[in-house]
DNA sequence: TGTATTTTTTTTGTCGACATAAATTCCGTG
DNA sequence: CACGGAATTTATGTCGACAAAAAAAATACA
């Protein structure tokens, strides 16, 4: 567990504090150690961060514009709640975007791209091998955000990311089911995905992709079910 | 000209400052009142708004959330530019989701929602009729994002509002263009689209709005073309 | 005259404080 | 004991001021 947020005042540059601030409070809500719905109080959180609480806000103005908090005027700003009801335009959305970039990554790369996405993927087979699950969500990630770098495409990139962060949220809700054997699939599915962008085989790299999203989409799917389960049975 | 942005302090109420700021800087943006590029000036803004530095930063971090302008670290925050070099990935993106929000209004759009999109037809076929060019270009976003509405996916309509909201900024360059035959055709295919929409045919929709995506496209093309002619011609 | 360096000015990033709107507590009345 | 309204507390929205960084201007030197 690492104290970021606890050093000591003066030790942070000037012009970095929003920054900071945001890095600080995203990765805190997108690992759920600040559960949704919860209200985020300003001046606590400037006595934690000790800065004032104006970078403070102007970095809940940040994060309301990207949907990780809500902000009701006059009352407390609250954690982004995980909209259950709606899922499935999340899944419809994340698995066109997959497809999207997929296919833009096979048709637009260039020579550094397939370094860095190799790279990508041998850090997320390395966390399958350790069966490390938050590293395996975590390197899954970044996997797929060095695709749709590739695809040199901003506006899908922008969603996709977002995307993948609400993603990264719900897996993290369940990542203690991880321990199957899909995670070894989806080295293989990923190993496909390069292979077909480096061959720039755009149908195959579509083919390719809506099938790992369907995949992904299936097991968040099983996870809440089963969840739901247990809830049901209690 | 309205001078909304200059009314005496304390003539709004409180906690409606940065929706303000906001406001006003956006619509300055889009309509091009703002150049691309030009430097923003917090301090002459504050004065101009009659309000303190704080509100206007922190709707200054909302507009740079969403890409309208561009903040350098220590140094003035500029007009979003218009990047034409790359206006090919925009035209993308804004085609596919010309296409997904119309295939998705077909699928789940609600009673009410066709009441709204036809009057927001009806508006855009009255600025067609007025031959008010500005008016076309307001009115269409809204019936676009009228149907995005109905399309019930957040992820999607956020997107593409971005996509329509930089979309109304580059036919702002180029309005006076706007004197020829396409509009009337425009109504046309908008009407083909909401009846495709109430009848639930996907794929009627989806074609109808690929096909609309591409005139719009290419017309832009087209204008921008003609311009980079005269440029060229001097 | 041109270039390097110092000084001044301008502008941003941050702070502490105050005013106002909700939320909460307290209290009186039925 | 419950209910409604007033008083208190808490937290937000905004402000003016200061400090640091960059840009601009002024000066020194070749």
């Amino acid at each position: 567990m690492s104290d970021i947020a606890t050093r000591k005042p003066k030790e942070r540059k000037r012009g970095s504090g929003v920054q900071f601030v945001y890095n600080v409070l995203r990765d805190e809500i997108l690992d759920l150690a600040l559960a949704p719905g919860s209200p985020i109080d300003e001046i606590q959180l400037a006595e934690r961060l000790s800065m004032s609480r104006t970078p403070i806000r102007e970095a809940l103005v940040r994060l309301a514009a990207e949907g990780l908090v809500t902000t009701l005027p006059n009352r407390s700003t609250v954690v982004a709640n995980i909209d259950f009801l709606n899922l499935h335009t999340f899944f419809d959305a994340i698995t066109l975007m997959y497809r999207v970039t997929t296919r833009l990554a096979a048709l637009h790369h260039q020579p550094g791209d397939l370094v860095v996405i190799r790279a990508r993927q041998a850090e997320f087979a390395k966390a399958v091998e350790d069966q490390d699950a938050l590293a395996m969500i975590a390197t899954n990630r970044e996997f797929h955000a060095a695709i749709a770098a590739a695809a040199r495409n901003p506006y899908y990139e922008g969603l996709f990311l977002r995307l993948l962060d609400e993603g990264r949220r719900l897996l993290r809700l369940y990542y203690s089911a991880f321990n199957d054997r899909l995670p070894q699939q989806y080295v293989i599915e990923h190993e496909d995905m390069i292979t077909a962008i480096a061959e720039r085989d755009v149908e195959k790299a579509d083919k390719l992709a809506s099938e790992h999203a369907d995949q992904i989409v299936s097991q968040i799917r099983n996870m809440i079910a089963r969840d739901n389960r247990q809830k049901i049975a209690l």
